[in-house]
DNA sequence: TCCACTCACACATTTGAACAGT
DNA sequence: AACTGTTCAAATGTGTGAGTGG
């Protein structure tokens, strides 16, 4: 099958536009295809649900992609978030989901940085890149570095490229940023569509002892009614729950799977942008959105080009993506001069926000992980500002793989929550009165409409642009 | 009553240290 | 010494379903 992902290239002033035609780095021709797509497309036709705990939850089916297009030596980052699906709260009712009420205040917006990060695009490219470390929270509080999210609500996972030589210099580097529509996920503490929990039982080995119905009523039976564990089970209560000694953070090294499973075509948004950019600046209309006609036809569009929005929220933008990819704007183009008007870039402010180091388990600082400052705004609380920690959520690795070391702690600074007019599965009508103004049920709408598209980008967009359109995804600062 | 959330649990896979063999 | 392969116990990852608390 073909990747029907949709390439966006940055809009580059006329000047730079022919060297780029030369330029390696400009013809930078990043493609990236989520694996084991049928599997993700099997849970989206129902609903994804993704179980976020307290001590963390990992995802299912998992976060693998492929990469391709990267220059070889150059080095690069992979970081994932995950962005709001719009501004609401949802609840179960019957065998669908409604909308509940507005969305809760963004919690403390994190970003995880795959363990390998940094390494070179031969290393990327070669096999799949899983985030299977990664881990879900609805603790606020988290102290592990997990990402943290609100139950009951939409989010989809994303997927930023970043070429940097090292942690340090993420914050001059070109962003390029893919989402899959088939990852969008209600975050939940149990599980509400019994067809998830048959499908996840069924495709996930760990809950394979669960797929025999007869024994596990009678195995848990009594359970709760010895009194040594109720005894057991009020101690528990006693302390302080906060304390999570769970060794999930210590997450060893992810290493790239061996398998490579054959690649179904995925739906790809890629924006090459600083994801510090506001989102809704990038909104690109409807660019091979709800495309009736399948991936063939989104491939058209797959020519199209983004440009990266001129920020209309300046606050916490910390740079502005160059309009080159080339390592040297990586540390460099930000600057100025180089970078032209076209990308809008100059709303970007450099920053350098406080840092707080979040303790790994073994209440050392953590090296992987920094607290960030500035959470941004969301949009139903758009009185909040900018003054929440954000930690970039980072696994311990192993750090011999590839010699490249993993830099400590480098935060990011977030971002915001992005209510982007969504992608919407069946499960989920259009949020009742007063709905966005573009929601879509359709889930292809998410592939255009999303962040992704760049605001600058000819200058229409979604209705409800505006609303999210202030909220910058996230910035990092470095130590 | 309702319902989102928490917890200990049984059972599954994964990890990684220790060891053996080449 | 450097690798590779084998064990196997500990660590981890699952959904369950009763219980909690607002």
């Amino acid at each position: 099958t073909e990747h029907a992902y949709l390439k966006h290239n940055f809009s580059i002033p006329p000047t730079s536009a022919m060297a780029g035609a030369t330029d390696p780095y400009l013809q930078s021709n990043i493609r990236m295809t989520l694996e084991d797509p049928e599997l993700w497309k099997s849970f989206h036709e129902i609903g994804t649900e993704m179980i976020i705990t307290k001590p963390g939850r990992r995802m299912f089916p998992h976060c693998k992609i492929n990469i391709s297009g990267l220059v070889p030596y150059a080095k690069y980052i992979l970081l994932v978030d995950m962005v709001p699906e719009d501004g609401y709260r949802y609840k179960w009712n019957k065998d669908k989901w409604e909308v509940a009420g507005k969305a809760e205040p963004q919690p403390p917006y994190r970003t995880y940085l795959h363990p390998d990060s940094p390494a070179p695009g031969s290393h990327w490219m070669k096999q799949a890149v899983s985030f299977l470390k990664m881990k879900l929270t609805n603790n606020a509080l988290d102290q592990h570095g997990h990402i943290i999210l609100h139950s009951m609500h939409r989010y989809h996972p994303r997927f930023h490229i970043v070429q940097a030589d090292d942690l340090y210099s993420v914050r001059w580097s070109v962003f390029q940023t893919f989402t899959f529509p088939e990852t969008s996920f209600t975050a939940v503490t149990a599980y509400q569509n019994t067809k998830i929990t048959k499908l996840k039982i069924d495709n996930n080995p760990f809950a394979k002892g669960f797929r025999d119905e007869g024994t596990n009523s009678k195995r848990r039976a009594n359970r709760t009614s010895d009194p040594e564990r109720l005894a057991k089970r009020l101690n528990s209560m006693v302390n302080d729950s906060d304390q999570v000694q769970d060794s999930i953070c210590r997450s060893s090294y992810e290493g790239l799977e061996e398998e490579r499973a054959a690649l179904k075509e995925a739906e790809v948004k890629e924006e090459r942008y600083s994801p510090w950019g506001s989102a809704s600046d990038r909104e690109s209309h409807g660019l091979g959105r709800e495309s009736p006609l399948g991936s063939d036809a989104r491939d058209m569009y797959s020519t199209e080009q983004l440009v990266p929005g001129h920020s209309t929220y300046q606050p916490y933008r910390f740079h502005e993506y160059g309009k080159s990819p080339s390592p040297s704007s990586s540390s460099s183009s930000l600057g100025s001069s180089s970078s032209s008007g076209s990308m809008g870039r100059s709303s970007f402010e450099s920053r350098v926000p406080d840092v707080a180091t979040v303790p790994d388990q073994d209440g050392k600082p953590s090296a992987h992980e920094a607290a960030l400052p500035h959470c941004p705004p969301h949009p139903s609380a758009p009185s909040q500002d900018y003054a929440g920690v954000l930690n970039m959520a980072v696994p311990q690795s192993k750090p011999a793989i590839l010699g490249h070391p993993l830099y400590t702690p480098y935060g990011t600074e977030q971002a915001l929550g992005q209510w982007a007019s969504g992608t919407g599965s069946a499960q989920y009508p259009p949020p009742p009165p007063p709905p966005p103004p573009h929601h879509h049920p359709h889930h292809h709408h998410h592939l255009t409409t999303d962040y992704s598209s760049q605001a600058a980008h000819h200058g229409y967009h979604h209705g409800n642009v505006g609303d999210w359109s202030q909220y910058p995804l996230f910035s990092y600062s470095c130590w």
